[in-house]
RNA sequence: GGCCCCGUGGUGUAGCCUGGCUUAACACACCACACUGUCAAUGUGGAGAUCGCCGGUUCGAAUCCGGUCGGGGUCGCCA
C-alpha cells in the first residue's frame, strides 16, 4: 500500500505516529517559510505541515504543489501548537508533519473548485463528472445511497429474502412505457428489451417456490426526462408468495422507519404511517402523492357554487366537474401581483383559472360584509355563500381561499400543485420531517378515451378486491385492485399490488383490457402457463430506489444521488453517448438507418 | 410534441428591460513576488472573455428581433 492510514481518521492519540499518507492537495498556504497542504482522501482532511528548518529539501518541494496533485507524504502526526486548533475539521487538534514528499500524479487546474461548494452547471459537472464527484456533497451522497443499499440488504436478509438476479435482455412488452430495444445479432430482425422492471419474471420465481424474493436492480424507461426519472434507473424489487396487503405494508413500514432511524437519524418519521384511500387522497390532496407534512387540505364547494352566480362556477358543475378549494393562511394581504402569479401557476397547469377571496382582518366571520372580501367575482357572490365556503375550508379573518373550477382531474391537478406551492411559500414544508404514507384502494383500470378502452392503472397483473370481483363485468371503473403506494413528501416512492396468481382470472383481465386472445398468447402465454402449474398467491412492492436516496439525502433532484447520470435529453455528456456507430457493428445487426 | 427559464474570462455573477457614457465590471480561481502558525491565509502586481452559434434590424448590438444548439424546470408521457 502506498498510504499507511486515512487523513480523516487521525486523531490525539495518533501523536507520535510515523504515518504514510496519500490522497489529493485540497488546499494550499504558502507563508513562505511554512507550507501548509490540507490533504484530502475519501475520509477526509488533514493539515500537511512543511517546515523549511527541519525539513528543508522536503520544503522546497512542496512549494510546487497545486490544488488536486496527487501526493504521498511521510511525516509523524503532531499535536498543533496550542491555540492553533481547528475545530471545523475531525483532525483538527492533529497535523503532520512532512519528512518527505513524493508526487505520484500532478494535476491541471480543474475547470471548477473542488474544495468549495458554489453552485456549478450542471452540464459542465456531468462532463467532468469525476471532478464533480470528488466534491464532498457528492461523496456524502454516494456514501450514503451505500448505507442505504447495505441496511436493505441486511434487513432482508435476516427475514429470510432471497435476493436473485434477473436478466436485462428480455421480451419486449409494449403496453407501458416504451422499451429500450437490444437488436439480435444471430436471430435477424428480431430484438431484445431491457426491462422497465421484473415484474414477470419476480411473479416466475414466486411460481418456482423462491417466497421470498428481492433484488437491487436496474431498469429501463425510455420515456421524457424529469427532475425525478432517468431513462435507466434502480428498483428496490420485492415479492412475496403466502402474503396479503396487510403483511407487506406492515413489512414495508418497518423497513423504512428503521432504514431512517440507522441511516439519517436526523430526520423525523412517525409511526404508523397513515394509510389513506385512493379516493381520500384525491379528495383531500388532489393527487395520489400528496406531501403530508403540512395540511391545507381540498374542500369540495360544488354545492355552493351551483348558487351562485358565477357562471365558472355553475358551468364547472353541470358538465360534471367540479369546484374545489382550499384556504392559504395568512395570506388575505397578497397583491395583485402575487394573485397573478398564482394564477398563471395554475393555468400553467392546465386550469382555466384561479378564484380568489381574502377575507380582511378585523372582523369575525360572523361580523363581516362583503365589502370586507377581496375578489374578482365578489359581484357574483352573497356573503352567506363566502361565509359558508369560509367554513367549509377553515378560512378565517386574513385568510384567502383558493378555488379552482373544471374538469376534475384538471381542478385536481392544479390544486395539488397549488397546494405544494403554498405550502413551499408558506415554509410549511419542514425538510426535517419524512412524512411517509401509504395509499391504497387504487382503482383497477382507468378509462383510455383515446383508445377507447380501459387501461390498468397499476398493471394487468393486479388482483382486484375480492368485493370488487363482480364490478369486472358490471362497471369496471369502480372496482378497486389491491394495489398499494408508499408516498413520502410529495414522492411516489414505490407502487405494490397483490398479484393475480389464477390464469382463469389473469385471462379475464386481459380481455377486459382488449387484448385478443392471440395477443395474450403472444405476449403473456408464458406466464399463463406458469400459472397451470401450482402458482402460489403473492405480492410485492417496486421501490424507486434513486427517490428514496434522494428524499434522504434531502434532494429535490434524483441526478444527485446518481454516479453517472443523464441529461434531460438523455445524453451522456461524460462519455458522449448516445453516439454513432460503426456501419459494420450495424450490418451485424442486420440494421440499416433510414435517412 | 407543447410551455417556461438560463447561456457574458477557468468558475459564479453584474451589465441586457431603457442600444452609444464599456477600453465589458466584480468576486473566486490562475500566474509572479513577498511573508514561519495558517486553515476561505494575507499583501502587492499580472494575465485572462469580440458576451453559446447563425442571421437580421440599426450609423452603432452583450443589449432589440428571428432561427439554431446546449443545459434546466414542467405539461403530455412514465402499464
Amino acid at each position: 500500500m502506498l498510504k499507511t492510514r486515512d487523513c480523516g481518521d487521525l486523531r490525539p492519540t495518533d501523536v507520535g505516529d510515523r504515518v504514510t499518507l496519500a490522497g489529493w492537495v485540497h488546499r494550499r498556504r504558502d507563508h513562505g517559510g511554512l507550507i501548509f497542504i490540507d490533504l484530502r482522501d475519501r475520509s477526509g482532511l488533514a493539515q500537511i505541515v512543511f517546515n523549511p528548518e527541519s525539513h528543508p529539501e522536503t520544503h522546497d518541494r512542496a512549494d510546487a504543489l497545486r490544488n488536486e496533485w496527487v501526493v504521498q507524504i511521510e511525516g509523524e502526526v503532531t499535536r498543533r501548537p496550542a491555540g492553533t486548533e481547528n475545530a471545523k475539521i475531525a483532525t483538527g487538534e492533529v497535523e503532520i508533519v512532512a519528512t518527505s514528499l513524493t508526487v505520484l500524479n500532478p494535476s491541471l487546474t480543474p475547470p471548477f473548485a473542488i474544495n468549495d461548494d458554489s453552485p456549478v452547471d450542471e452540464a459542465l459537472r456531468l462532463e467532468y463528472r469525476y471532478l464533480d464527484l470528488r466534491k464532498e456533497g457528492m461523496q456524502r451522497n454516494l456514501k450514503l445511497r451505500h448505507r442505504v443499499t447495505r441496511y436493505i440488504r441486511d434487513f432482508l436478509d435476516a427475514r429470510g429474502f432471497l435476493e436473485i438476479e434477473t436478466p436485462m435482455l428480455i421480451k419486449s412488452t409494449p403496453e407501458g412505457a416504451r422499451d429500450y430495444l437490444v437488436p439480435s445479432r444471430i436471430s435477424p430482425g428480431h430484438f431484445y428489451a431491457l426491462p422497465q422492471s421484473p415484474q414477470q419474471l419476480k411473479q416466475l420465481l414466486m411460481v418456482a417456490g423462491f417466497d421470498r424474493y428481492y433484488q437491487i436492480v436496474r431498469c429501463f424507461r425510455d420515456e421524457d426526462l424529469r427532475a425525478d426519472r432517468q431513462p435507466e434507473f434502480t428498483q428496490l424489487d420485492l415479492e412475496m408468495s403466502f402474503v396479503e396487503e396487510q403483511d407487506i405494508l406492515a413489512l414495508m413500514e418497518e423497513l423504512f422507519a428503521g432504514l431512517v432511524e440507522s441511516v439519517t437519524p436526523h430526520l423525523k418519521t412517525s409511526r404508523p404511517f397513515p394509510r389513506l384511500t385512493y379516493a381520500e387522497a384525491m379528495d383531500r390532496y388532489g393527487t395520489d402523492k400528496p406531501d403530508l407534512r403540512f395540511g391545507l387540505e381540498l374542500v369540495d364547494l360544488a354545492d355552493i357554487a351551483v348558487e351562485t352566480e358565477l357562471g365558472i362556477f355553475r358551468s364547472a358543475v353541470d358538465q360534471g366537474g367540479t369546484v374545489k378549494g382550499f384556504v392559504a393562511p395568512g395570506c388575505a394581504g397578497y397583491t395583485r401581483r402575487q394573485i397573478n402569479e398564482l394564477i398563471e401557476f395554475v393555468q400553467a397547469r392546465g386550469a382555466k383559472g384561479l378564484v380568489t377571496i381574502a377575507l380582511a382582518e378585523g372582523k369575525s366571520l360572523d361580523e363581516m360584509e362583503l365589502g370586507d372580501v377581496r375578489s374578482q367575482v365578489t359581484r357574483f357572490l352573497s356573503m352567506d355563500q363566502v361565509r359558508r365556503m369560509a367554513q367549509r375550508a377553515g378560512a378565517g379573518p386574513g385568510d384567502m381561499m383558493l378555488i379552482v373550477a373544471g374538469e376534475t382531474s384538471v381542478a385536481n391537478t392544479a390544486l395539488a400543485q397549488l397546494r405544494n406551492e403554498i405550502g413551499r411559500r408558506l415554509g410549511l414544508a419542514d425538510p426535517s420531517v419524512l412524512a411517509f404514507a401509504f395509499v391504497v384502494d387504487f382503482p383497477l383500470v382507468k378509462w383510455n378515451a383515446d383508445e377507447k378502452r380501459w387501461d390498468a392503472l397499476h398493471h394487468p397483473f393486479t388482483s382486484v378486491k375480492a368485493e370488487d370481483l363482480p364490478l369486472l363485468d358490471t362497471d369496471p371503473g369502480r372496482a378497486r385492485s389491491q394495489a398499494y403506494d408508499m408516498v413520502c413528501n410529495g414522492f411516489e416512492l414505490s407502487s405494490g399490488s397483490i398479484r393475480i396468481h389464477e390464469r382463469h382470472l389473469q385471462e379475464k383481465m386481459f380481455e377486459l383490457l382488449g387484448y385478443t386472445p392471440d395477443e395474450i398468447e403472444q405476449r403473456f402465454g408464458h406466464l399463463l402457463r406458469a400459472f397451470d402449474y401450482g402458482t402460489p398467491p403473492h405480492g410485492g412492492i417496486a421501490y424507486g430506489f434513486d427517490r428514496i436516496v434522494m428524499i434522504l439525502a434531502g434532494s429535490d433532484n434524483i441526478r444527485d444521488v446518481i454516479a453517472f447520470p443523464k441529461t434531460q435529453s438523455a445524453t451522456d455528456l461524460l462519455m458522449g453517448a448516445p453516439s454513432p456507430v460503426d456501419p459494420q457493428q450495424l450490418a451485424d445487426l442486420h440494421l440499416r438507418l433510414l435517412e
